[in-house]
DNA sequence: CATTACCTGACACCTACCTGAACGCAGGAA
DNA sequence: TTCCTGCGTTCAGGTAGGTGTCAGGTAATG
């Protein structure tokens, strides 16, 4: 699982951070908001820990304008006991929990477990591009009726423009999400599993830009719908 | 809403008692567990609320006791800050939330609604999926006329597809389910009971989404057509 | 035209998975 | 006690399907 930790506190972040590596998952960690803006538009992660009060903006401002723009990456808040209020009001933007600061690692550990096991049965699976029906809990997809299974690595890349609808994927994207990052990948998998995505998929879904990368086309997309 | 609360504090289980009903819900309040017993045994609620320290027993034993037997009622816990162990070893039994003492009665508001979207599709205890007729009570199956029995291990895992029918489901979450934390499974048990299901309940049942983990066969579940 | 980027069918490897069988352990009966 | 039975767990061998690689072909760009 890949996880993006906004929190400035040092002390409290390098615990947070050890605690969820060491779970297996992957962190990245910043301490302000718009590095967390750069890292949400180039990364799909797959679950944000969020601290409220940060040195450039309030925490529950960025959810919510996250949710706004159809961001459904579940989030974990990370508030002090007295913040009462903004507990709530970050669960009404679109919090999926929170833990109370001080927190126990292990808490911490079946927290996420939880979000994650919640996420993908959440009250919205149904996720519908153009003629696709995708279950993101079952990890299926329905075509013009029929079922279609993709395997692992498809799903994965499938996934990224799924996360991020609109968005130009770039090869390295791609690559950087199916492998881990000391990996080395020395040929064109992006591009046969592109290419097999198409095929099941229906070769219009994804369009390239030459010398750039992959997005989904545009009347897959929609305007405001979807996702 | 049918709501189970489970509280042996009187002052505080008033309040949330109030703040339930003035959110339209229905509640019936007891102090012990052997009470809590008999409610759950004739009524069928859609949400129990669950004090852990209670005059005749922990309430995490009583939790166990009914996910055992295969209630998946949904269940939040009320603790109070210094039982963290017993909020993890909560969320472990099956708990879907839990509340930390003292908390704000708006949070409790929204937590209840939080768990009311999430199970919105409430299980019946007589369930039918496919050819198979489930009594989660009694833990039975009959399957084309037949009783079919399972052993506990291979109920639980069972229960888990149950409990989200729709979803696929890691092996390391089912073995999540079966083992307490600390507990290490060193090999592939979880194989090995899907493989038992399969051979009891019938091989179309369970299907493999290799590299991911298992899911119940789509023309069992049945495909929900709303969206 | 040449050049570059991308597509795609084919294939060998490897690993996740399946399965039968054996082992360990606990509880019950004699 | 000893034997038996049922359940949970482990192990090893076999298999099939996913994955990464490559080569030859195609489309875009100037």
């Amino acid at each position: 699982m890949r996880i993006l930790l906004v929190e400035d506190d040092t002390i409290l972040g390098m615990a947070v951070r050890d605690q969820i590596v060491s779970d297996g998952h992957t962190v990245d960690w910043v301490k302000r908001l718009d590095d967390a803006s750069d890292c949400v538009r180039t990364i799909a992660y797959e679950l944000v820990l969020l601290d409220l009060m940060l040195p450039d903006g309030r925490g529950i401002d960025f959810l919510k304008a996250r949710r706004q723009s159809g961001d459904v990456t579940p989030a974990i808040i990370l508030t002090a006991l007295d913040q009462i209020s903004e507990r709530i009001a970050g669960l009404n933007a679109g919090a999926d929990d929170y833990l109370v600061k001080p927190f126990n690692l292990s808490e911490l550990t079946a927290r996420i477990s939880a979000v994650a096991r919640r996420y993908s049965g959440s009250p919205n699976p149904h996720v519908k591009l153009g003629e696709l029906i995708i279950d993101t809990a079952a990890r299926s997809i329905h075509r013009a009726g029929r079922a279609v299974t993709l395997t692992a690595r498809e799903w994965s890349v499938f996934e990224a423009f799924l996360q991020r609808p609109r968005a130009l994927l770039s090869k390295a994207q791609l690559e950087e999400r199916l492998y881990s990052f000391d990996a080395e990948v020395e040929s064109n998998t992006i591009e046969v599993y592109i290419g097999r995505l198409r095929k099941k998929l229906g070769h219009e879904f994804i369009e390239t830009v030459r010398g750039m990368g992959y997005r989904l086309a545009e009347q897959i997309v929609g305007t405001k719908d979807g996702i």
